[in-house]
DNA sequence: AGATGACTAGAACGAACGCTCTATCCAGTA
DNA sequence: TACTGGATAGAGCGTTCGTTCTAGTCATCT
């Protein structure tokens, strides 16, 4: 089975829900949305979540993961200057965000907030994925020549400020949020060389 | 009418609005949670906010805007040095989140995010929050002695990076980013003197 | 005393929610 | 050919949603 389509029908329900949750949050997300956007009948959301909508934010925030984790390597590996990386960076996500008519911004804080007091799972899947992008920033400095605990402290500020400055541009309409940020963030990086 | 009651009802009902929504996003909040933890009626909402649950929003989210202003402004003329305040401001939030139980994250963005493309009026107020907040801190600047377009550029990135590092905050339960974000925003702002 | 208007109270509406259920389809195997 | 089990299909469950509506309370003013 698989193969005869392009996309088989799992990947499609949860690329649909990472795409429905980053836009309207999870409880602004419906099931029928879901089946009707991956094109996919209620049955066979059930079929492979039996865990229901909670099972399939936690899918969704994970491949929301994945695909930030994605760009943000490809940027990190690209450039050979840790401080001009932020400024690519910035760019990239200024790019997407335009692109989109400013909707689609982070593809995991937005069904995390709400739901972080309601469901522990989601916020656990939310914070699996921090982790990961700090992991990833902070190991693109050390093997810059950074100190340790000088880079694992840049990483944390690093994710937080494009973090902030992607919902501040998604709000405001504005990629002026995300150039300040990539100018600084390099400004702050090379002042520890 | 009013003064017999220590809160009027009106500033009750839009009050619990503002934390409800805080916690638990625009969709994910009902209007009878509102009017539960408001301790009104279904009516006595609808008799102040006839426009409903969207003219509601936009009043929390005005609530939510004066709040975090009054926080941002208290810190900014207690300091005399811009970079010292950068670092007590952090230090208040990671106060004020971690005594919540990290529930109690940016007062506007987890309602405005999940309803930014299907209610423009609730995108708005947001809007109209971060430019608040801004200027804020911009005019701030300004006062230290910073230039015009550096100081405007420089709160751009102060908004982003304490929402930002909010955020972590509330997802990673742990007052790290917001220690960092206090620490790099000082000597960013440092690094312009 | 009677009228007024701000405010409270909660029953009830249609629509939408997450989810369950049974029925059906169809490739692979014996 | 008959059987099996993964996958699809959608009607319908009980509940909750935002909203509307009518009725009632209670100071205040004439």
């Amino acid at each position: 089975m698989r193969g005869k389509q392009e996309v088989g029908t799992r990947d499609r329900i949860v690329h649909a829900t990472s795409r429905l949750m980053q836009r309207h949050g999870y409880e602004g997300t419906g099931l029928k949305d879901i089946s009707r956007e991956a094109q996919a009948t209620l049955g066979s959301v059930y079929h492979f979540f039996p865990g229901g909508k909670v099972e399939l934010a936690v899918e969704a925030i994970g491949h929301g993961d994945r695909e930030f984790a994605d760009l943000l390597r490809g940027v990190l590996d690209r450039e050979d200057d840790p401080a001009a990386a932020m400024i690519a960076c910035a760019r990239e996500l200024a790019v997407g965000m335009r692109d989109s008519g400013w909707l689609d911004g982070c593809p995991v804080t937005t069904a995390a907030l709400e739901s972080a007091r309601r469901l522990p799972e989601v916020r656990e899947a939310a914070e699996r994925a921090f982790v990961n992008w700090h992991g990833i920033v902070r190991d693109r400095l050390v093997r810059s020549g950074f100190a340790a605990d000088v880079a694992d402290d840049l990483a944390h500020t690093v994710i937080s400020t494009f973090e902030g400055a992607e919902m501040s541009a998604q709000i405001m309409r504005s990629t002026t949020p995300l150039d300040a940020a990539g100018t600084h963030l390099a400004r702050l990086v090379d002042s520890y060389r």
